[in-house]
DNA sequence: CGAAAAAACCAAAGCGCTTTGGAAGGCTCT
DNA sequence: AGAGCCTTCCAAAGCGCTTTGGTTTTTTCG
């Protein structure tokens, strides 16, 4: 059923079919409310490749999924995407992957906008003065950041959480009590977030006189088996931690591993403090001592994505607004005075 | 730059560059490679709308997302879609998720179907006579299921690991190893995937004439936590298991908390295998204990059946044929004989 | 009541590609 | 030389929608 027969079957011109179903004003309500209820009852459904052809919108956002056989995409993004799809699913958006050699994502981006393949995209995990959101903004496509950039001679809209305002609260935590050697066990310091993370910790431990120690900021892809490694290394040297600020609760699995391997105990010998991103699959509570965090749900920050997008597509967003959610600072058993 | 444009430059019709470009024979060859030149000289890039509009082809392979706010995406999802993604890029395919809610994605399948959004799809976590299987081989789209239902009375092409016979053998070496009180601690046991395994452990144990006691088997979704209840509950009884096959590394960690917590030991007081999908971030080697697995790389999968839809959209597959892997039994410290 | 304005509708021209149905020219072969 | 066959190219007809630029009918109002 096209649109062709439904007009010949109303005995109205395809014009005014259109028209009455993309909701025009130039057509009577009752002609209107005829076609609707035709188009329902015939299960019409405008072709959307025809559609398209025509207006240049597709109804679907896009992203660039960096692939290849050494990259392992987050698993952050699969709550990401719970709650971008759950918005899009509402808004009758579809979203498109198109995977990319992860070294060369602008190619990309450049064929999907020049294809008009998607109306809007978002890029996600940028880093300082990160090229593809320079591409993206001139190619002229609706886009939010996930996150932000640095040392861009532009503005851009983006929604971030505070990651530096996190950390730092945390660390102040942590001297508060007494800490005097804190560590930071970080994710790949090549992203902002990383960045961010760091810098806030430094301020905080500089407002009491303190600095990072050489050796005590460790930047790894963010697996259990990176924070087991890293902890290690920390605990085992002579001026060990008595505090770790970790930027992920599956890195703090592997440092509670690594604790537990030096006979140590938490919070006993060592405080910690993890991000969470909030997964439903594994919980700081549940820790065997229940661990601090940081906490910020990354599914809420992928719906609120996709309804910026939304509103950018359709013209009611403008502009390079960036926004900034805080981090909530969630205290549990992880935490204590420093040792003596 | 377009059709239009670019044969005007050439002083040749549309119809001739088109075919030129496409590969068609009926081309002089010495034509063929000036077009060929002038387009990538020039950037041409048929644009895609038009394309699929006069082609219904569209280089997109869909799949329905299940969404909700009480719905979580499984985390296995992005590593399947690394696998995906990796071969979907190598043959210039894209991937549209089109959101869903989770309790009726068949009206979703019908739209993209009906669009003619993609030109493939797969299905993912079937459940015994899924009826989305049913519906999409009556639908006529070329799909592959990531699994297998059951009791459908038709056959369907689909890429399985042996979930009964990798659960068969791991009950096997357990009941080999003495241990007469088996538990399973499952996943979602309205999922076929879930329903072999338990198959698998109770005829490993009835070819010793033993069964998978009431109580002994748990099934719910694979979270740390209910991993942790489950092992509690389990090992609580006055008939505790002596082992544990358990469908999730994630679900481990929770039972490895939990015996912990009980005071108890693994292997000692308890072996345990887990079922391992190969995460680059949660290795089954790095457990506290080093976790004996059944493993099968759900990445590989994914690229598979990349594979298998590219092939079928271009005509090379055809037929119900459905292919199920071996898993592999990884045998560490997490296991040993029954305590006397 | 008649002119101007508003309302309701329509025919046809795109959008940019593929594909059908020829046509022109050059070869082969008898 | 002419029939018949390739080879090579082209004009034009879609694909199914939106939108431009009217036209016709109805309403408004001095």
């Amino acid at each position: 059923m096209n649109l062709k027969q439904l007009s010949h079957m109303l005995a109205l011109s395809q014009t005014t079919v259109s028209r009455a179903l993309n909701g025009y004003p130039e057509v009577n309500e009752e002609t209107r409310r005829r076609v609707i209820d035709a188009a329902k009852r015939h299960g019409y459904r405008p072709n959307p490749s025809a559609r398209r052809l025509a207006t240049g919108k597709t109804g679907m956002i896009g992203y660039v999924l960096p692939t290849g056989a050494a990259v392992d995409i987050d698993p952050h993004f699969v709550e990401f995407l719970s709650g971008l799809g759950d918005y899009a699913r509402s808004h009758e958006l579809d979203l498109v992957l198109s995977p990319a050699d992860a070294d060369d994502q602008e190619t990309t981006y450049r064929r999907i906008v020049a294809n008009r393949q998607v109306d809007a995209v978002y890029i996600s995990s940028p880093r300082p003065a990160d090229r593809r959101v320079a591409l993206v903004s001139t190619l002229g496509i609706p886009f939010i950041v996930h996150g932000r950039s640095e040392g861009l001679d532009f503005d851009y809209p983006f929604t971030d959480i505070d990651n530096e305002g996190a950390f730092h609260e945390a660390a102040r935590l942590l001297v508060q009590l007494g800490h005097r050697r804190l560590a930071l066990i970080n994710g790949d310091d090549r992203e902002t977030f990383a960045i961010h993370r760091e810098r806030g910790v430094r301020r905080a431990l500089a407002a009491s006189g303190l600095v990072l120690g050489e050796g005590h900021v460790c930047s790894l892809a963010m697996t259990e088996e990176n924070g087991y490694r890293a902890a290690r290394r920390l605990l085992e040297q002579s001026d060990a931690p008595t505090a770790i600020a970790c930027s992920s609760l599956i890195m703090a699995l592997g440092v509670v591993r690594a604790v537990r391997d030096l006979g140590l105990t938490i919070p006993g010998d060592l405080s910690l403090i993890a991000h969470d991103d909030v997964f439903p699959w594994l919980k700081p509570e549940n820790f065997s001592v229940p661990l601090s965090t940081t906490r910020s749900s990354i599914r809420l920050a992928g719906a609120r994505i996709a309804e910026r997008l939304a509103a950018r597509i359709s013209g009611l967003e403008e502009g390079a607004r960036g926004e900034v959610w805080p981090v909530d600072l969630v205290i549990r058993g992880s935490v204590t005075g420093a040792p003596a």
